[in-house]
DNA sequence: ATGAGTGCAAATGCTTTGCATCCTG
DNA sequence: CAGGATGCAAAGCATTTGCACTCAT
């Protein structure tokens, strides 16, 4: 999402601006629950679940539904908008469609963006077209590290 | 599971020792439905789901319950001895725990083994201890590649 | 014999769907 | 003003849990 947009600088009518034209180069209409959705995910680097989405959002709106933003979720990840992350649980929403991995802490769960390295060479698998690759690194992050030294 | 088993030239009896010493060296009881449900997973390179562990195994024993499956694949998987896979849907369980990774067609579903590089150098995260990395090609495997182009 | 394991059913968590109403394009 | 989108509730899957009974160790 906002692949082509500097989105420094960028007033805030101009980012409602590009929500809206976001969701349109989606398919999607511009609605107000949408437009909401896109700008609570919009920078949000921690991989929110829907639910976690909705909860910051219920009170922005008059009215708001889960089912409205799971569908919309879904919309956007169909149309290669967002990303999804399915590790175990309910699955985590991505604002960043450029190809990165993620590291994942089994302590305390958190995701962390992982650089995809430049020269990405994918290994050819006879015959299977690849479109995508992600890389899930699962182990303790630094905080939860110092957490595990300092009680043993 | 079966790391260190040579299980060419096994005997049907050797086998079925070989599966209630995997159990116990999981801390299990090799009860009957556990047997039957590693003896179904051991050898299976279609990463089954517990759903179809579960039909398979249906007719071989007398009763068997939906939560033995998922109980048992849960603590095997707890102590390392299957691995469990979590690409969207149903959690798909793996014999194999030796480092690899996996394809899986969007248009089939089928999941397939990619053998990890023999030198697999993970990137270093600053303060991040990795324990596992998984990678996922998503794509269309070659059956499905011809089938689309003999449609088009 | 003792406590882990089983089967069954109910509960839980996540996600999708049906439908009447509302609102964008 | 037509069809897409919303909200609400109910349905749908996947998985876990409570409990009385059974069986492996």
């Amino acid at each position: 999402m906002f692949r082509s947009i500097p989105n420094k600088e960028l007033s805030q009518a101009g980012l409602e601006l590009r929500i809206a034209a976001e969701l349109r180069a989606a398919g999607l209409r511009a609605t107000a629950p949408r437009r909401a959705i896109v700008r609570e995910l919009l920078g949000d680097t921690s991989h929110p679940t829907a639910q976690q989405l909705f909860e910051r959002l219920e009170g922005q709106l008059r009215t708001l539904s889960f089912a409205t933003v799971y569908n919309t979720l879904r919309a956007l990840n169909d149309a290669g908008h967002v990303g999804r992350l399915e590790l175990g649980g309910a699955a985590r929403f991505d604002p960043n469609v450029e190809p990165h991995h993620h590291a994942i802490c089994e302590s305390c769960g958190e995701v962390r963006d992982v650089p995809a390295p430049k020269a990405a060479r994918a290994p050819r698998l006879s015959g299977f077209r690849i479109s995508r690759v992600d890389h899930v690194y699962r182990g303790v992050c630094a905080p939860c590290l110092e957490a595990e030294t300092q009680t043993s």
